[in-house]
DNA sequence: AATGAATGAGCATTCATTCAT
DNA sequence: TATGAATGAATGCTCATTCAT
């Protein structure tokens, strides 16, 4: 009677909340196995929960990613401080925060597709987190551009794009380690000595 | 009259040719229309032959894909020619090639991710392909590269890679015109202003 | 009022029994009509549920046949309970028994294949049911052997697998009802008016 | 021309010749490797003719089994005459043609289905050969019954079945050699000491 | 006589998602 | 809120057999 009224919002909550964990563990270690196009079906399982409850806490595959993601996003924050606070240039805190970001795309066999896809679509959970990390790259990009080690016709969100592309690149088997290497440093420098001289570039 | 004779073996193959050229057509409409991962079942249904005869003729999904773009190999091939005996600069010309096999592999959706991943095994009939035009690229590289306009520290295998990189960025539904352009400008000079010095960079 | 108890766990199985016995249903139909080998979708299909409802019940043919076997179980109990009790001898127990198996694993066409292949595996649901039978024919045996009725150099597994192989030669068409007897015959005494002596052999 | 008056009944035959062992040769092989129930279409292209020559030659599977068995068939006379000219006992010979039987039906994998089958039908390509394997036993058991060391109610066709159904236990991956043993010693003896007094029985 | 292309039903199995309990 | 049973279309692929060439 009592338990009704104190933890008749409190108590379902802890379950709930203890289920939403099992369950972005066993999906870590699914997407980790089988890549992110495994069977939710076999991650609820893995997480000892029905499929229902799976499907109430994560409405579908991109909702259950991003909660995943976001977990992971403390690192990434933790990098981008890191970043910023180091003594470095911004074209190296640039630089380095694209390959935070390649790694982080990185994380899951399969992960760069949806994110792009949520790039592109803006109505997708995954659309926040990308967003969140345009904004970052935008700014450490603006640093770069006025410390006049970035060029000034070049977008943020593109660098981002960018960065999925050469994650993409290295995909699960790649097993080609130049090439992962050589990618993000032509993504820096491009493959042309010389540049045609543009308006809007201000160097 | 020699026709005569060698159509002694090409005879039963009016019936063969014609169905394969239906389900070479009904590949296209369909892979255009749901991208590369469409049923296989399906376009043998649209081409109107059995599932059988189709994979007689494509015993797999990439030795379809790799009919496909074989028959799209001319204009690549006539791209190339073009670039090669124009009056541009050779850098121009590595550029035109390097968006013309992003152009290519963004004939379907979905496209990239096999040709990625035939460059890595070259156990598939896509790798010929994929390998053909990295040897392509790298006579063009080369050129450019003697002419001084490109990096000396850059693969054309790298740059293969980058051009599918980008055309997996563009997508199918990408909807944003300028991010392709972007990168692809991204691939040919980088976001970075100034470069470190190497010792292999002539310039 | 224990049942309460109990049902709470059993109640979503309302729908699932009565699906479940549906399918068995089904499969008894489609068995004795077919044999074994019939197609799992078809049985669906007559059961009225979708391919995946039956596959959750019984993720294989084998797990399907056990459970099939399972339900003529009781009746093999029964038959072996009766044979127990009566006043018969140990060796015509022993026969009854025998004959009981050969007539079980002509349930269906068919179906003497996977027993023995399952009598040979161990890993397969049948294997279970098997080696249930194989104990249960040691028991009689052993009793014949005591009795001085049956061979001590004969193995229960032996005359299991013998019981297997006259229900096989009986197969499904079989349409010599004297070849059955005289095979059940020619199991329990052999061809040979002599033996040859034995050391193990009591007699 | 000329040729065509001289060669026409010959030629083809000449090649028919050739297409037909080369078919028996991958059949052989074929069902060898993968069982009596491989691919014919694998046959055929093993054979490297075409699927219409096989079936040309072999209307169906059974005629091409019953084609492979007959050139074994040799074999199995040459058996045949050696246990008959041989100074054993007609009950030694017997057994002795019954184990060739067995080890006959287990020259390929699945290879008792059929000819148990065929020994129900009579109207099957392998019903000849199995009908002459049969009369053959008769002729040693016969011999045997004369001697007095086989029973008398024991008929030819049954011991035939009796083979055949050896042959099935040991199956292909039997993996249990002393049952095979313990089998075919169960049918020349049976596992019973004692034998009920039947008026057919004349010792 | 030979070829080999065509057929097309058939198979086992999976899976995201819904919904009754 | 949780469960997990049900759905059922969909997939890639095989194969005995026929038949046009």
């Amino acid at each position: 009677m009592q338990e009704e009224v104190t933890d008749r919002a409190r108590r379902p909550r802890a379950d709930a909340q203890r289920n939403r964990d099992r369950i972005l563990d066993a999906a870590e270690q699914y997407f980790s196995e089988y890549g992110v196009t495994g069977s939710l079906d076999a991650i609820a399982k893995r997480a000892g929960v029905g499929a229902g409850t799976l499907y109430r806490h994560f409405p579908n595959r991109e909702c259950l990613l991003a909660a995943l993601l976001a977990a992971r996003d403390d690192a990434l924050v933790a990098r981008r401080d890191h970043l910023r606070s180091g003594s470095m240039s911004a074209a190296d805190a640039l630089g380095g925060w694209l390959e935070a970001i390649t790694a982080w795309a990185g994380a899951f066999d399969g992960l760069p597709e949806p994110l792009r896809a949520a790039t592109a679509t803006s109505s997708s959970p995954l659309a926040v987190t990308c967003q969140g990390f345009i904004t970052t790259t935008e700014s450490f990009l603006r640093a770069a551009q006025d410390e006049g080690s970035a060029r000034r016709d070049v977008r943020a969100r593109d660098l981002f794009l960018a960065a999925l592309a050469n994650s993409w690149v290295r995909g699960a088997a790649m097993a080609d380690d130049a090439s992962a290497a050589a990618l993000t440093e032509l993504t820096r420098t491009g493959w042309a000595t010389v540049r045609p001289v543009r308006a809007d570039d201000d160097q």
